[in-house]
DNA sequence: CCTTTTGTATTATTTATTATAATACAAAAA
DNA sequence: TTTTTGTATTATAATAAATAATACAAAAGG
């Protein structure tokens, strides 16, 4: 599994492996249905520690995202399951504190709406 | 200055006092060329150790939204001065990973830029 | 049966971050 | 001269993050 992690970012390693598979799942690059890495071959693979792998596995399943089994695995849940995002008031703040970012940086309202767009990807 | 922190949440007072500040920026609650409050009386109104807003002050110092100065004290800059929003790769990746998560929870493209549509608020 | 594999719990340790506290400083303004 | 400004300093405490080594329950494969 591919994973472009940045040890001099201020996010944490957990976290990046975390957002890293949302975002393979949104992208189509990881299915849905589909068995993730094991802890120990991810965790080999990118050379950090297990518990590492293991608490962005916790997170997500915590999440919604994946169903992680003793026995089975990580699997990544069905596109039905997945958590709902209008409903997040958490990302509603991002939002707006982005937007705010957008317009005091020289964005107009369509510039950052273009952004947006450009960082939706339809499936 | 009215300012809503949550001690619950992961993220640190100190940038929780920098977003609300760059959020009442970007709302005109706080003026371009305004005086902030002092980091002492903030701290009090606030109720955290002065060096926490200090934290917060250096930060939006050092991200362009306003000088410090020791003796003239914390002035949000002009509005042509604001730190660009498009050029801040930081920024279009926050939106990738919204995005995803977006596309993930059910929301459509149009669903997606109707939230963040929301989230712009005309000056 | 026995071995392997699974995610995770546990314990210990190290490092970095966050926040508080009390004090001090330089320099402009009153 | 005194006050006010942001900040530097030093110390301390609490929390978070990451590593390390080990262990466990339970299913799967042989």
């Amino acid at each position: 599994m591919i994973m472009e992690l940045d040890y001099q970012s201020e996010v944490p390693v957990y976290l990046q492996i975390r957002n890293e598979i949302v975002k393979g799942i949104g992208r189509g690059q990881i299915d849905f249905g589909e068995q993730l890495p094991t802890v120990r071959s991810l965790a080999a693979d990118i050379g950090v520690n297990t518990m590492t792998v293991s608490k962005a596995y916790k997170l997500l399943d915590q999440q919604g995202y994946i169903v992680t089994d003793r026995r089975r695995g990580a699997v990544v849940c069905a596109k039905n399951q997945m958590p709902d995002f209008a409903s997040n008031e958490g990302h509603r703040k991002e939002l707006i504190l982005l937007a705010s970012e957008a317009a005091l940086g020289g964005c107009s309202r369509e510039e950052f709406l273009d952004m947006c767009r450009e960082a939706y990807v339809e499936t």
